[in-house]
DNA sequence: AATGAATGAGTATTCATTCAT
DNA sequence: CATGAATGAATACTCATTCAT
């Protein structure tokens, strides 16, 4: 059903398509230049269509900004989470695991540089910094907790604080996917991602000091 | 004598103190607003003279901005680096210390929330981007590392990663950073930063296995 | 039937016309107030459109002036050449009748002022002045040339020098035309051109001297 | 006396000089840049002063062009009339000397271009167009009238209108003055202004028409 | 549904002009 | 007298948004 979608001739497909390829398009502009700096023009121009067309999907630009980071509100983590809801054994691996899954499912994507626009933005669309950091942020979090969590209660993890620890390992993930994703000119605070995934789980894990 | 200069007419002169002046105003906006949404009227009104005055000072928006990333770059945190530079005792204590020191100088304060608005803007302004990169992050690194050094050079820490070690930690307290600076509306990622730190040292330090 | 464009709405839609119209009313202004002192907002009023409607058709200012300057160049005296190809006759009445025709075609319209903007802005637009010497000036050179030449080689005049009568002819005709084109203030140089013009050919052809 | 100013200092000697240093530079940029193009700040740099002292001799940049061209309308050719006021021997030589010597005093010089700002801005400086008409031009306009009058009157000259052939005469001669300092751009109208001159008065003289 | 054409409300920038010294 | 500092009033240009087709 839904999704087979027989259709009628390219055309119909095209006016249900519309919505979603002004949504990537204007995702992919305010990730390269910011929201204040991207102009409705361009996106059309990206989307193939002409400007007056987006408002016959969107409102306004600050609707359509809306609805992009709406977008990835929903889907992002919902594999992963599944994913990780059977895994038996240690709690370790399934750390390693968690981080690594949730970069390339979403950290590597250059959608994920979104959370650089909205960071910047927060201030002039708060609701909308509201919402990602519930929906999106707050699933990561989530995620990484539960993991945290099922160490300590196994008595695989140290007995951290649940709340900090999550903060702390999140930031770090974050950070790089803000990077990642801040294309060239900022150079790599990272050279290798997955070298700083696996550097930032064997420290989280073993710590510095000597055993 | 006399002339005790009681200057409130339409304007006042003050030559030196204008460009500090303005760069402060512009700097608070950038960081509220972002670079493409503030005005430069406002700027200009936030510093108490007309728009024109700062035509004066500098060149254009994009000058004035420059100009107080370029403020940035030198002064930050070259008080850390002399305070610790004779520091004796354990590198985990010392870790300890120049994590909150830095957060105590740097970022916390207002003005690190500037490393949001070059993040955001790294396409705009590559050049920027690039000397904030190698000259505020960059020198914060070199203090991560070297403290990383220290320690491993006296068997206080493992043999990890100088390199990934260091990004590790710098990215988790540049997140703090940049969210800390986000202010309202992006909900506290953290709590509180102190606590932040501290729960990141102790894990950089412990690692979640227990001993 | 039915839709019969009574457009009396905000705007109405005219893309063929506006450019012309935009250049009829640019060069008006221009003509009247010289380039530097006419206001884009006027040239637009007078064109009834809005400003930013002049954008959809030219760059700049910049670009609106050159493209009234370039759609000068063309037209002008094309019909005069063939006009006068198949003239038969003698000399004296040939010159008569070209620069008279000139006039009447050229000179004494309001249009011709733009030579006055020109020279007035020589040095500000390099180009533009030696687009307009070469295409519209020099044709207007040759076209007196022409019948300078033929005159000599049927004997009819004396064999002055081609060149610098040329010029001289094309001089006083120029002068004519600037100044008629300056409006009132000025002050007629020329009481009436046509007995101006009428003298001028009499002097050329008797010169002062009695015979 | 007047004249003889017996300065006391080098700086007594300045204040006197200014305006005249003031007008020198304004004249030098409005020939070469138009009027309204000229800031007020590069005609104080060029003489050597600030822009605020301008204001202390001239009550707005609009006075200070209208001092500017009625600085012009004095001096110019009071010279060449008392020179040829006791002149003896036939008019046609007479003619040519006047000519000549016109230009040589007046139409070379790099501040004849004035002409060619006064005509540009005759709409908006309608007053200064009218008096640079009446005493500038005209005076030329009488000169060349004087000449004229005194060949017919010895029946040395033909017995043409003598108004109109003022006209045509002057008007070569301005149209000359005006292109000469319209600087390289619009490249030679005239290849050799002598040569040129020469051929006017050759062709005035003597006419196209065999004899 | 889609778009070419048009515009209102800005925004950065310039420049003649004026203070206060 | 002279000027560094400051500004009000413009002006070119942009951009989100809307109309009419």
């Amino acid at each position: 059903m839904a999704k087979t979608t027989c259709n009628k001739s390219r055309w119909v497909r095209r006016k249900e398509a519309r919505p979603q390829e002004l949504l990537a398009s204007a995702l992919a502009l305010f990730i390269e230049q910011g929201y204040a700096s991207t102009r409705l023009e361009d996106i059309a121009r990206r989307a193939g269509v002409s400007k007056p067309t987006m408002y016959l999907y969107f409102k306004s630009k600050e609707e359509l900004f809306k609805a992009v980071v709406r977008g990835r509100v929903v889907p992002v983590i919902a594999e992963i989470e599944t994913l990780l809801a059977g895994f038996e054994g240690d709690s370790a691996e399934l750390m390693r695991r968690v981080i690594m899954l949730r970069w390339v499912h979403a950290g590597a994507k250059k959608d994920a540089g979104l959370i650089r626009v909205i960071t910047a933005e927060a201030n002039n669309f708060p609701e909308l910094a509201t919402v990602y950091r519930a929906e999106v942020i707050g699933r990561d979090m989530r995620l990484i907790a539960k993991v945290l969590d099922r160490g300590i209660a196994r008595h695989e993890f140290r007995q951290v604080d649940l709340a900090l620890a999550t903060e702390v390992l999140t930031s770090a993930m974050l950070m790089l996917t803000m990077w990642n994703s801040a294309v060239q000119p900022l150079g790599h605070l990272v050279d290798d991602p997955v070298m700083f995934l696996e550097a930032l789980v064997d420290l989280m894990l073993g710590g510095l000091l000597p055993r």
